[in-house]
DNA sequence: TTGTTGTTTGACAAAAATGTTAAACATAAT
DNA sequence: ATTATGTTTAACATTTTTGTCAAACAACAA
């Protein structure tokens, strides 16, 4: 039996959140999901009414979890190179755990066009200002910031969204790869920073 | 009544590739397809036998007209300079119309750990080995050139699965986000090469 | 006209996925 | 031991999605 320490309720949360976000299986089925966390399938009508609700659940966490990681960084009173360093070392380690959890949060965004709420909004917007300023002291190349943040998670997200293919297009194995994905922090901050 | 100039099995097929690739509505069935397709579900079937068969048909000619589109292009003989810039142009124009038709490819990958062709393989490390002398000419910052593909890709391919999210992020209307995709080509040409 | 072919439709059947219920079970408190 | 509480299970019901079929239809040839 499946390890149920900390309840059958997180149990089935996390499983799904690993078949989404890791295993970026989109299509799971309730079914499925009772099936690698090893309990019966009533149990998630049990303990989360319907398929829709721990789903929804499931959402709220991811963006909640995916908040609580990147907002204080985002917040920190930091150097910007520094904020910027902290910044992609705390991402790719959450994308190399989840790598399809922002993809799940993407593919909801189109699906129920959600708010963002505001104070996200200004959040990003203090962001981008910090990016201008460091683009006027020559320290990053000039652009629309908001050219350089989507620059950033690009670089940051897609490699990780790709992995499968990228390891079949490349002829590299997962230990190669993942190399890779460690060497890339390091790049990618070169690559937009000085 | 919709178009049915090129057949109905077309109009099928196309409808079916623009809710998969354009919409991203990974989840549609066959019932979705039909109504905008404007036809009878049970022509899917009388067309394509099964709701799998269909899909199959849909991943298959999506490798296919992107390798259409990016083959010549990887095989031509340019200076790296000018296969880059027609790269870019090619992927994102292709992008702009079909921006979940890598993801589609990408989750299909994922659930069948479909086999690449060896030639795609060889294609991909001409291409490489092209990279490696531009970075020996010191046209391009030296780096592993996967690196170089995985971030080309990764600034080309993103930014347009995730359009909806960032135009809310960043509070950008339609047009606004358009002009940022157009201004991208050239940005990423700037970034990467020189 | 009649027959032939391919296409489209609605009614129905089957399969897949989700939801509900009553009963079994375990555990601890009385 | 009994009751009470929360958990788990199997059997069943419902809903959703997919597949089949016979009949209707259209266009055209004999």
């Amino acid at each position: 039996m499946a390890v149920k320490d900390k309840g059958t309720e997180q149990l089935i949360k996390d499983t799904a959140k690993r078949i989404f976000f890791s295993e970026g299986k989109l299509h799971a089925t309730t079914q499925d999901i009772a099936d690698a966390a090893g309990v019966n399938r009533t149990l998630l009508n049990y303990y989360f009414r319907s398929r829709d609700i721990l789903f929804e659940q499931v959402a709220t966490e991811a963006r909640q979890e995916m908040s609580a990681v990147l907002d204080p960084v985002f917040q920190a009173e930091l150097e910007f190179k520094d904020k910027l360093e902290k910044l992609i070392t705390v991402f790719m380690d959450q994308a190399t755990k989840f790598p399809f959890r922002e993809m799940y949060v993407v593919t909801e965004h189109n699906r129920t066009s959600r708010v963002i709420p505001e104070e996200k909004k200004t959040m990003i917007k203090k962001f981008l200002k910090e990016i201008s300023a460091e683009m006027e002291k020559g320290k990053i190349r000039k652009m629309d910031p908001k050219q350089f943040c989507i620059n950033l998670f690009a670089l940051m997200a897609y490699p990780l969204i790709t992995t499968c293919l990228n390891k079949s297009l490349y002829s590299v194995n997962d230990a190669e790869y993942l190399k890779l994905m460690k060497d890339r922090k390091k790049l990618i901050f070169e690559m937009i920073y000085q």
